[in-house]
RNA sequence: CGGGGUGUGGCGCAGUUGGUUAGCGUACUUGGUUUGGGACCAAGUGGUCCUCCGUUCGAGUCGGAGUACCCCGACCA
């Protein structure tokens, strides 16, 4: 394995690249720092949808969709958010094409210039909370939590494949709530609900965290991450929930009457995570023979091979697996049985393989006669005879062995590549080894800039819950007083 | 926007100091033999060599300009 590491972080990104290709996920569009997802990559956004959308409905949220086109003047309205964003917008000034007089093809009809400018979302507070200021005037009204599932344009200067494409899919969340307090408590919850999906679903863990003042979403007083740790040591931002105070309220003139009768402006918050987590998933799994998929988002969880010489006996192996997936199904698995017969048995094991399908189970004359199956798992590589009496079962427990070991073998991984670093000379040649740097931080913008400049390395978060954060120290750069240690690493 | 690199059948590449019918692997098509870890044999299909301009008897190869993509920076919730 670290071996395997050690030659990724030469070409990782190369890598990446091939593998995403290879195992059919996505590849690049024609259209600048675009990615085309293809079917079996979108499987698994879709069912990361569904798994998400399912507990933001557990917590209240309704799903709603706001336009696609934001008039240039709403960006402006709230000041840090502009300031964030302004820098990165595609922006719609025609409505109308026409034959170019002068030479070959189209250009923008001059008359057709629109008045206002509209400007492709690149994220959606704007013209949601243009919006909800006609949903909201009494405190009946409140708590008012939507999430849309959208796509978002952010002209980015460098792309990356999953990770930072020019348009990408995801769901954001807003909600307006009466007091500081509950839209606090709203951040947290949602912060907590992708922890969640990330380790249980996405058998990834995370740590989450407050962001430091410096990495904070534009426009926004708090905001909570869930921070991931790639195999090449490299950190990933993973999801965001924000608390915006009344900041958005004020821009966007969001009041309500409380029960005293009185105008307050709303608290809000925002939350969202986008198909940059199947980036996470591919990066924080994968191996040299491709992708391995928790079994809660691989779209087939089990995929069987049938191994014959005659049609007959495909036809009789495939009569017996028919039997098996039926079993499987009524236990909620997905099965795929492989019955195509242009292709080699050893050549749909490494397809499979390199789509990241959990568990394969391969049967041939030879197994019809003695009752078994060759059972093999792609997390570990391994397989074994097993007696088809009980094999539904044996899978169903199989899934679930493979969904905790995956997380476990991450899990230590990243254990194994955090480290306490207490002085700044140590700091220095410590981040270039990669992995999390927990170190004390005199909380001041200036030296969170000042290590980014000579070292690269960021504040991923200040942890909550899952590092001890109580202990007292020295900041690492400055000497200062530090209340606690918080995680530095140099990221995605 | 800086620094570097690459553009040659669908994909991955070779192509020598310019030289005649532009090649290899893979994929694809057809036929046959195979099938328990990415099959083999045979015969085929498929290319305005990124674009334009120039040098030359002759340009994939040399020169110039443009363009696209990749990598490293800057940038980035």
């Amino acid at each position: 394995m670290a071996k395997d590491v050690t030659s990724r972080e030469e070409n990782y990104s190369q890598w990446y690249n091939d593998l995403v290709v290879k195992a059919d996920l996505a590849e690049q569009s024609a259209v600048r720092g675009c990615m085309v997802i293809k079917p079996y990559g979108y499987a698994i956004w879709e069912k990361m949808q569904r798994i998400l959308d399912a507990k933001f409905k557990e917590t209240g949220a309704q799903n709603a969709y706001f336009p696609l086109f934001i008039p240039k003047s709403f960006l402006s309205k709230e000041a840090e958010h502009v300031e964030g964003f302004a820098k990165e917008c595609a922006v719609v000034t025609h409505h109308r094409l026409k034959k170019d007089p002068h030479g070959k093809g189209l250009i923008a009809d001059p008359d057709a210039r629109l008045e206002e400018e509209l400007v492709v979302r690149p994220t959606s507070e704007t013209i949601i909370w243009n919006t909800y200021k006609n949903w909201i005037s009494s405190w009946r009204d409140l708590p008012l939590m939507c999430n849309q599932w959208a796509n978002v344009v952010r002209w980015e200067m460098r792309t990356r494949l999953f990770l930072r494409t020019a348009e990408f899919l995801w769901q954001e969340g807003h909600t307006a709530h009466a007091t500081s307090q509950e839209a606090q408590q709203e951040a947290r919850r949602m912060v907590e609900v992708y922890a969640d999906f990330a380790r249980n679903y996405m058998a990834m863990p995370v740590i989450v965290g407050h962001k430091s003042p410096n990495e904070r979403f534009a426009g926004a007083l708090d905001t909570l991450t869930i921070e991931a740790m790639m195999q090449d040591g490299k950190a990933l931002q993973a999801g965001t929930s924000h608390f915006l105070g009344q900041n958005f309220a004020k821009a966007f003139d969001v009041q309500f009457a409380n029960k005293e009768g009185k105008l307050e402006y709303v608290w809000a918050t925002s939350w969202g995570v986008s198909t940059r987590l199947m980036g996470a998933l591919i990066m924080s799994h994968g191996d040299d023979n491709g992708l391995v998929l928790p079994p809660a988002l691989a779209p087939i969880q089990v995929v069987m091979v049938p191994i014959y010489k005659s049609q007959e006996e495909l036809a009789a192996v495939v009569e017996k697996m028919n039997v098996i997936a039926e079993e499987l199904k009524a236990k909620g698995i997905s099965v795929k049985i492989d019955d195509r017969d242009t292709l080699r048995p050893g050549f749909k094991f490494a397809e499979w393989e390199l789509k990241g399908v959990p568990v394969r189970v391969a049967m041939g004359p030879r197994d019809l006669a003695a009752g078994t199956a060759e059972l093999a798992r792609r997390d570990t590589l391994t397989k074994e005879s097993v007696p088809v009496d009980g094999l539904p079962g044996k899978i169903a427990a199989l899934l679930d062995d493979i969904q905790k070991n995956i997380y476990d073998k991450a899990l230590a991984y990243r254990n194994a590549n955090v480290r306490k670093v207490d002085s700044w000379e140590e700091f220095k040649t410590e981040i270039q080894k990669g992995g999390f740097l927990l170190c004390h931080w005199d909380g001041t913008v200036e030296t969170e800039e000042k290590i980014k400049e000579e070292t690269k390395a960021t504040i991923r978060c200040i942890p909550i819950d899952t590092y001890d954060n109580e202990e007292e120290g020295k900041c690492i750069y400055s000497g200062k007083p530090s209340k606690g240690r918080v995680v530095f690493a140099i990221s995605y």
